[in-house]
DNA sequence: GTTGAGCGTT
């Protein structure tokens, strides 16, 4: 008899063996969306694409530009299918040089509407528990 | 003409 409880939060439905449940904090939630930082300022969104092409399917690349002077901002977003690539790519391309300079790469925050961006910068990255 | 850590335009 599984009981569904519909407070807001997710449930996780396990057996009838008591396992402890560990809180996983959302702090380094392996998302599709990547952020990468450390880019060039002549760096275009092809090049990323065709650079984080070869470690998975790429479906989206976004670079942020200066509105009023229509510049790259030096940082950009990257979409995978999945988070799998996405975390290759990241073991794979963070801190490697890319067109002169060193690319940091990270997880994007998801953008949440009517919520401040909390930047879990602080917060411990336990995502390689496995 | 410049700068160099970061989390974004629907």
């Amino acid at each position: 008899m599984a009981m569904l409880c519909s407070f807001g939060r997710i449930f996780l439905v396990r057996p009838a063996a008591a396992i402890p449940l560990r809180f996983y904090c959302a702090s380094s939630p392996s998302n599709s969306k990547l952020f990468v930082g450390g880019l060039s300022w002549t760096v275009d969104e092809k090049s990323l694409h065709d650079a984080f092409s070869s470690f998975g399917e790429v479906t989206e690349v976004r670079i942020m530009y200066d509105k009023g002077s229509g510049r790259s901002r030096g940082f950009g977003f990257v979409y995978f299918a999945t988070a799998y690539e996405a975390k290759c790519a990241k073991e794979a391309m963070d801190g490697k040089a890319f067109l002169g300079r060193p690319l940091r790469i990270s997880f994007a925050l998801e953008k949440v509407r009517g919520a401040p961006v909390v930047v879990p910068r602080l917060l411990n990255s336990e995502e390689s528990r496995n």
